[in-house]
DNA sequence: AAAAAAATATGACTTAAATCATATTTAAGA
DNA sequence: TCTTAAATATGATTTAAGTCATATTTTTTT
């Protein structure tokens, strides 16, 4: 559904949604270890969607990475498409180049419509609102 | 969601559901062409997919692959499951070992029932009953 | 200003998935 | 029985994803 690093990316800012804040940053280092994501490959995911303003981050001492009040607006599927890109999620399951609802693929209609909730879920759920799910125990963050 | 081998294994199958039968199997070479699956690559997965009785072959002149009547009762999910292993369509979308309905992840509640319908249409649904809506022009199974 | 602590940038290494190639076995047909 | 045509078995190669290491830049603190 989506890649290794795209699952990684949901874990770290989500961790930096309910951990951190522009008071309170956070460095790689600890935010590698409570997530279990390798350190250097979590830089460069971080990094990524620093360039793309998913995430914000300061340099120097003091410095680290944190959600600002607009990173935590954003949603789940900008996190999924900034590190898997937009086609993924969109793509038909046999990655077939004409499927589409006038040429339905044999998967298709199997799954089309679940896929659709799915996407719709992920469209309307920002960060700060899982982060809320947390923090409130309806649901875990661990390795 | 699933592999390339698995989506590369459906489409053969469905192939094979559509053009072959005991009295007219289909060489490797003549089944990788219109499905646009390398030759060398298809000719492992239905190797393996052979051993696992879920597709039927014959060496040897006039020999080739083809579907029994048997094989063609086979669900969809199980040549996903042959392929890329039980686990793979079950596990937690983000890879959280604990991860279940008492202790859901933070894209557990926005992914479980869709996902579990899609589970549910690929187990329940054969490959000849794809193979039919091929026929009638219903669904497509090209590149 | 200098030193130290952090992200950033770049690239090398490793592993697994995907692809390709070749030798072996089996069955059919002459 | 010999030749040929197919799958089968095995393994090598390539490619891409994932991981690791190091040098550079920026900012804070002294």
């Amino acid at each position: 559904m989506f890649s290794n690093s795209a699952k990684y990316a949901i874990k770290a800012v989500l961790y930096l949604a309910v951990n951190s804040s522009e008071e309170h940053k956070i460095m790689i280092k600890d935010l590698a270890k409570p997530i279990n994501v390798p350190r250097h490959y979590l830089a460069k995911l971080l990094q990524d969607l620093s360039k793309k303003h998913l995430v914000s981050s300061i340099k120097g001492p003091k410095g680290g990475f944190y959600l600002s009040a607009k990173n935590r607006k954003e949603k789940v599927i900008d996190i999924i498409n900034a590190v898997d890109g937009e086609e993924r999620m969109k793509a038909c399951l046999l990655s077939l180049e004409g499927c589409n609802a006038n040429n339905p693929c044999s998967l298709h209609h199997l799954i089309y419509d679940e896929r659709q909730a799915i996407l719709k879920n992920l469209n309307k759920t920002s960060l700060d609102h899982l982060a809320e799910h947390i923090k409130s125990g309806k649901s875990i963050l661990p390795l």
